[in-house]
DNA sequence: TATTGTCCGTACCCGATGGTACGGTTATGA
DNA sequence: TCATAACCGTACCATCGGGTACGGACAATA
């Protein structure tokens, strides 16, 4: 119980921590402003997470987990290749043009210089913890000769370019607002059928 | 020759200033490292830019334009498609993927809460400066039939998520070196390959 | 040469914030 | 009931950086 209970009480400070970071930014998220709004104090937060960095590296890691965990569920069985890549594209799309994703994504751009570690880990646990599978799904087609992939990361990251173009990096700059459900359905749909048309066997 | 020569300084400056900000990102950029650098003071800087954001907004208005005037240069002429396209890509790519474009899109996005307008400003300036020569160009080629394109918005859209899938997103990151030569060929040669492949008559 | 205005260097003010220390309170457990 | 440990609230420290003020130097102009 014991455990449990801080466990919930570490969440909640994430959750909480997320919130700030998605309104002011990182820069402009100060470690006080966290703990009254968790009805926490700095020095838990201090001893929890030992800096600022790691409270933000904590949301980063927490998150990331769920989202594989999504991303991966669409990855498998034995659905038609233009369904699996449109609802897989959906997912992804719906997750990183979404406002906790762009903050984060923000907050380690921002701090590239001073914390590359930030950015670091949002590229390890995230593109690198759900790209693999996606990869792995492309060979599998390719074996399947459903599709004809010569070199499945670089297909990966064509897949990703015909979803997103540049709209996450107009998010980023927040001069785009989030898509709603049928513009994002739409990016699926299409990036989909141009994938398949690009790699059709 | 006063005006040319006032000029000339306040070029000299931003040059300073845009060197600054590669180094450090915005907020560790201090107004006294730029005038130091300059061999400036900071009271000139604050009198010609009137305050950190404004200074770095005449960095982003100086650098657009000449961005514009290289790009719009690879769109003119009778040249076939490929080559137009394997030339703007090239040119687009090594621009986006390149230091001094990932410096400022990173400011622009570490401020995007705080001072919105620097964003806004390099989206109008850059983005909104240089899409519209591409889109009127695939409306060109719509026209002559050279390809079939329904939505010239979207179809440029398609054309830079094929040339840089998540590769900006990475370099703002810092997880990515700049990409050499070649690999910028790489890629300009197959986003126009597949763009053609898409959208061909 | 005298004057005027621009600009450099420096010192200063002020607010904000990361991080620490500490007293008091609450919850847990013997 | 009592002791211990965790944790909240607050006060505190040190640093840093944006922005302003000012004196002195230098260049242009008359």
């Amino acid at each position: 119980m014991k455990a449990s209970s801080r466990e919930r009480r570490r969440n909640q400070i994430l959750d909480i921590a997320g919130e700030v970071l998605a309104e002011r930014g990182y820069r402009d998220t100060s470690m006080l402003e966290v703990a009254r709004r968790a009805s926490a104090s700095k020095e838990t937060l201090y001893a929890w997470f030992g800096d600022k960095e790691g409270l933000f590296e904590a949301i980063i890691r927490r998150n990331a987990e769920s989202v594989r965990v999504v991303l991966d569920g669409h990855l498998e069985g034995d659905a038609p290749v233009n369904q699996v890549l449109t609802e897989f594209g959906l997912a992804l799309a719906g997750l990183l043009l979404g406002e906790s994703a762009a903050a984060v994504n923000r907050a380690a751009i921002s701090e590239a210089y001073s914390s590359p570690s930030l950015a670091r880990s949002l590229n390890e646990l995230g593109r690198e913890a759900t790209l693999p599978s996606f990869i792995r799904y492309l060979e599998y087609c390719n074996m399947r000769e459903t599709l004809r992939i010569g070199n499945p990361q670089e297909a990966a990251e064509t897949f990703i370019g015909l979803l997103l173009g540049d709209a996450q990096v107009r998010r980023l700059l927040g001069v785009m607002d989030i898509p709603d459900r049928a513009e994002i359905e739409a990016r699926a749909g299409r990036a989909s059928r141009r994938f398949i048309r690009l790699f059709s066997a």
